[in-house]
DNA sequence: TCCTGAAGTTGATCTGCATCAAGGCGGATG
DNA sequence: CATCCGCCTTGATGCAGATCAACTTCAGGA
């Protein structure tokens, strides 16, 4: 098991905590937030800790507060995919099912707000639109899955790198600019060349040689090895080979 | 939008669908059940004919009956991606979204049971158990995905080959022989090479060359260009690089 | 201050799969 | 029966990205 520590703190209610809005307690009554309060838990983990491995026994679900977390598969032979990617209000673990399927790692600093499952799922089977609300941010990342799936089997190595850093963008503008983007648009990338490669299926050098070229060719300006601006979003657009009415902040 | 035929049979009752056990109403009360049959009509599609083009209105959710469907994305330039098969009694469409996010494809000639997606909509709201049924099949579909993942971001060829084969031949087993399979299996491959490409992230010369390989080696036999026969499980499962203890008839 | 190690860059070379091309096979159709 | 067409196979060649290797940068620690 991994190392963590627990901070019950009744103080800091669920105003914090995303899963009020996204994930559980959207239309919840009061005495519904109200059983949410009595079984929820805080737990914080340090930038490279491992939260859980495939295999463990897991005995919450949770939501993400703040950080970054990510969900990878190993092969035997050390091979990895990152499978999903886990920003604040993200949902992990699921009701019904008592062991992880993937190993969950901090790649920042990370708090997630936890339910323990058995009490959760019985909240869940007394009120419906908990797992309406879970079903709908199921399909979300279904969905978002499936385009990964085409970036994975079907883009190049340029167009994958394109497509981080539109998906990237596209949540650093809407977590900080609630209003539309027109100039350029700067932020740090919250993953090592490793990390991208892992997501991406990629090597680390290539995905270090495909942004040493996207600055090349001016889609994107690095200042130090992390943060990224970019000048004009619609011509990283270009790069990403999907199609040109993409939605970028919809 | 497709051509299609509706076959809304009042005497074909949901005995015949997979529906009723597995998507909708496992637990259904009668008066639940007699709703569903209110909204319930079927649909037939012929071999190759489009279900529904992505980005279409979709009025429909729907259960296959009968048939194998594909989810397939498309880019500009041609390049196609597979993001899922429909299999009897899996679900097609979303409830809350009213167009649809990818192309649908029967492959063998097909029979869905669809539900209007507004009645649908609002038996869901007011049956508790659809919506976790829903979110059960929805975890599980997610589940998959990221599994299609690792195979598509770092399985090699062979690789990639030899885990589809295991993938139709497990199916196949569950449908066809509830026990415990010992000796050789047998079974058509439901997909033309270049479906096969398209799932796999690879060219259909690849996939043919590769079934070739399997072939010689030994780990499978063709009797024309579709029958498979497998004559050690084991053997097939070395080759797909996922762990040994894979847990093929569970 | 230097040392150390993790993270990143860049070059040279290799290779697995894509691409291009030429048939083969089997079933439908006149 | 011949012909045609979709599906598949196999060969030759090319190239994108992997692999191997050397070097740089930078932050942290003694």
């Amino acid at each position: 098991m991994s190392v963590h520590r627990d901070i019950r703190s009744p103080s800091q209610h669920c105003g914090d905590c995303p899963i009020r809005h996204r994930a559980v307690c959207a239309r919840c009554e009061a005495d519904e937030l109200e059983l949410l309060e009595q079984i929820k838990y805080y737990r914080s983990y340090e930038a490279g800790q491992t939260v859980i491995w495939s295999g463990d026994k897991m005995d919450f679900v949770a939501s993400v507060v703040t950080g970054i977390a990510t969900l990878t598969q190993t092969m035997e032979d050390g091979r990895r995919q990152m499978v999903g990617l886990l920003l604040p209000s993200d949902f992990v673990g699921r009701p019904g099912r008592s062991s992880a399927a993937y190993d969950v790692t901090a790649t920042t600093d990370l708090v997630m707000c936890c339910f323990r499952r058995k009490p959760f799922e019985e909240l869940m089977a007394s009120t419906p639109h908990i797992a309406q609300r879970l079903l709908e941010m199921t399909l979300d990342e279904l969905d978002a899955a499936r385009e990964w799936m085409l970036l994975l089997g079907r883009k190049t190595a340029r167009e994958k790198i394109a497509s981080l850093l539109a998906i990237i963008a596209r949540r650093d503008a809407s977590l900080k600019e609630p209003r539309a983007q027109t100039g350029a648009l700067t932020f740090d990338l919250p993953l090592t060349r490793e990390e991208m490669a892992d997501y991406l299926g990629l090597t680390l050098e290539t995905v270090s040689r495909q942004i040493s070229a996207l600055k090349r060719d001016g889609i994107i300006q690095l200042d130090g090895k992390r943060q990224v601006t970019i000048p004009s979003i619609d011509r990283l657009l270009d790069q990403t080979g999907d199609d040109s009415d993409g939605g970028f902040l919809d």
